[in-house]
RNA sequence: GGCAAGGUAGCUCAGCUGGUUAGAGCACCGCACUCAUAAUGCGGGGGUCGGCGGUUCGAUUCCGCCCCUUGCUACCA
């Protein structure tokens, strides 16, 4: 056996103002099933990760709360702890930012990189809320845009035209930390100078630590030129001080990847396991970073030219991944595809995720959706009705007439064998983090098990006489080929792999046990391993994450950003994007109400006679408790022309007439302005 | 606007360096089977491989242009 391997893997440091959803699973679940994958394999592999726990608005988040910034992120790491716990995802360490070895590794790093050179100070001018005394970082100033007059966006850009600014560019620009108007203050900055370490990223990107299209644009980078990067913040911040610059705090993406170190370092402290092994310059360990695409800018430059100017190693891989999509579209907190993990681990089997996202990872850094209906189906006919199926149709006969004993020999070596040899395409795929075409690998070995079963057909075996033997070898035969299919997956359904191996009566599996198959072996007995997907629960998980919305509403107590509880639009939130061709399908014109008049014996309706310039139409509208006839003809309003005709009680309504409201007297009838004619078309 | 990744059966996706009738799973239809968590097996229908040009004996696969989707970015990193 070759030496193992020694492996330190990480996953993105979440944010400790806000709960694991979806999305970040992800990655967390990318990750696991790798560091997994190799521990099986026999590597000496650790699997690290922290809350990333400083910044601005963590501070004003624990201020808003009324607590301290440790408070919170203390809160925040139970959250997280728990989440991650529930969804398997196996850290051998979790740690902060926000602690004393973060404090030691950023420092070292810092003070190294000044000593050789690396850092200057410069003063910049920003904006400054007097009232809170705090400079603000350009997402918490908000005003009107100086281009097209938006009003309430950021500091930076206009979300409505696009248009980029400086703050101070920003028409009425108020603090949306006070209030306050900003001004503009001069401060002395420190700066990492990132073009010091041009020839050895471009050198480190060349030699394949990073993706093919990762590389690519990593090389937009550098023909746009690379600049100093702004380090420090000023007081008040929730950071660590800068060592030799009073009132000055390391910004919080200085030391979240040293996170990384810090973490390692604590579990180190805690195991006995080398440190610098791993993270001295000449280390011979391998260091692999998983990453979202988003923050590519930072692992695969800062970082890395932050680590070769204090004189550790660099990392082995970088490795990023798309984002998550559900149902096609970006997760929508009013749509209820904004799910938490917690809401998803109320309803729902950790597993499946792990499974349906396996199936769908690539090495890319392609987006990934999480298709609702794809999602149970794929659980279903895979996990239950294909693998855990072989189990439990053999195991039936196992225990019932051979007292849950193995059969001695294998009825078919060669196909055995087939299985085995299998596992090395699979390792490969698995070590190339093609997980999706491992899945398929593994799915298709699945195919073959049910095939030999349904060849052999047991359960005619099993009624005839004096064929015993035959039996017993067939559903042994099934059982060792489930055993291998669970070994293979294990990296993925740990779960349901642990529940295998004490239903299988054996040591907990790693890649090189599943060679010889189980003979003679006493098993125990078969409990279903997996149920299949309530496609209810699913619902009801997304009716919980609209839930989640509308408490969380209730508690940020309706800031400008958040739309308040009772507006029109939380109660009717806006609907799916449609095609100017799906809307232009919609035929509006311009009506005069030519007459307007009582039904006899409809309470809620009235009869309009419309006038689209040439052509009479009669319309049924449920406005009665809001208009009077009388008021109403004569005006101008909008009609749909071209809604197919319908039946009511009282006659043909032949279109819908435009109209705002809950309903009830609420009704407001839309009007256009003056000069309009009727058969006007609306666009 | 710049850049990137995509656009292949109803859905989710495979298709390496161009080559015989373009694949899988789910869904659908038929048959078989009943050991198994309405599972499994066999067979079938269904695709102008986004559009238009070009290179080539031959292109889903290469080149150009266009359309559409998603994401990042826009003197923030």
């Amino acid at each position: 056996m070759p030496e193992p391997r020694k492996i330190l893997i990480t996953s993105a440091l979440p944010y400790a103002n806000g709960s694991i959803h979806l999305g970040h699973l992800v990655e967390y679940i990318q990750t696991d099933i790798w560091s997994r994958f190799q521990k099986m394999r026999g590597h000496e592999a650790y699997y690290v990760c922290a809350d990333d726990a400083h910044g601005t608005p963590i501070m004003l988040r624990a201020r808003a709360e009324g607590i301290e910034p440790e408070q919170l992120i203390e809160r925040v790491w139970h959250e997280h702890t728990e989440d991650f716990a529930g969804f398997e995802i196996g850290f051998d360490n979790y740690h902060s930012t926000h602690s004393e070895e973060n404090r030691v590794c950023a420092t070292t790093i810092y003070e190294r990189n000044r000593d050789a050179g690396h850092i200057v100070r410069r003063t910049i001018s920003q904006a400054y809320d007097p009232e809170a005394e705090m400079f603000l970082p350009d997402r918490f100033i908000k005003g009107t845009c100086p281009r097209c007059g938006a009003e309430d966006q950021y500091g930076d850009n206009c979300e409505v035209c696009g248009a980029t600014y400086a703050p101070t560019e920003l028409k009425n620009a108020v603090s949306a930390v006070s209030g306050a108007t900003p001004i503009k203050k001069d401060s002395e900055h420190l700066f990492f100078k990132l073009g010091d370490f041009e020839k050895v990223l471009r050198d480190w990107h060349k030699a394949g630590h990073v993706q093919a299209e990762v590389a690519n644009k990593l090389n937009e980078w550098f023909e746009a030129g690379l600049n100093d990067w702004d380090i420090s913040r000023d007081a008040p911040y929730f950071g660590f001080e800068i060592p030799d610059a009073a009132g000055k705090y390391f910004y919080v993406w200085l030391d979240a990847p040293i996170g990384y170190m810090a973490s390692f370092r604590n579990y180190c402290d805690k195991t006995g396991v080398d440190f610098d092994a791993f993270w001295d310059a000449d280390s011979d360990t391998e260091l692999y970073h998983f990453i979202g695409k988003d923050i590519i800018y930072f692992h695969a430059l800062f970082w890395p030219a932050m680590l070769h100017g204090a004189g550790f190693r660099k990392p082995t891989g970088v490795y990023a991944h798309g984002f998550l999509t559900v149902d096609g579209a970006k997760m929508s907190k009013s749509r209820g595809t904004f799910i938490k993990a917690r809401t998803y681990l109320k309803h729902l089997n950790p597993e499946y995720l792990r499974y349906y996202f396996a199936a769908k990872l690539s090495s890319g850094v392609d987006d990934l959706d999480l298709n609702l209906e794809d999602f149970a189906a794929r659980v279903n006919a895979d996990l239950v009705g294909k693998v855990v199926n072989i189990a439990s149709r053999c195991a039936g006969f196992i225990k019932k007439r051979f007292d849950n004993r193995l059969n001695d020999t294998l009825d078919q070596p060669e196909l055995y064998a087939t299985f085995v040899k299998a596992g090395d395409e699979i390792a490969e795929l698995y070590e190339k983090r093609e997980f999706g075409r491992a899945v398929r690998e593994i799915m298709a070995l699945a195919d073959l098990a049910n095939q030999y079963i349904d060849d052999k057909a047991p359960w005619v075996i099993a009624k005839q006489d004096g064929r015993d033997a035959e039996l017993h070898a067939i559903c042994s035969m099934g059982i060792n080929l489930f055993r291998v299919l669970i070994g293979y997956l294990k990296p993925i359904v740990p779960v349901m792999a642990a529940q295998t191996e004490a239903f299988l009566n054996v040591e907990p599996m790693r890649w090189d046990t599943q060679a010889e198959p189980l003979l003679d072996h006493k098993i125990n007995a078969f409990k279903p391993l997996m149920t299949r997907v309530d496609r209810d629960r699913i619902n009801a998980m997304i009716e919980d994450s609209k839930e989640d919305l509308a408490t969380e509403q209730q508690a940020t107590g309706g800031g400008s950003a958040a739309v308040a509880a009772d507006s029109p639009l939380a109660r009717d939130p806006i609907a799916a994007t449609v095609d100017f061709a799906d809307f232009a399908k919609v035929d509006l014109r311009v009506a005069r109400i030519a007459k307007a008049e009582h039904v006899e014996g409809a309470d809620k309706l009235l009869r309009l006679t419309l006038d689209l310039g040439g052509e009479m139409r009669n319309v049924f509208a449920g406005i009665k408790a809001a208009y009077r006839p009388e008021d109403l003809e004569g005006r101008l309003t909008v009609m749909v022309a071209n809604l197919a005709p319908r039946k009511m009680k009282f006659g043909v309504s032949e279109g819908m007439v435009l109209a705002a409201g809950p309903g009830g007297e609420d009704i407001f009838v839309l009007q256009p302005d003056d000069g309009a004619e009727p058969g006007m078309k609306v666009k």
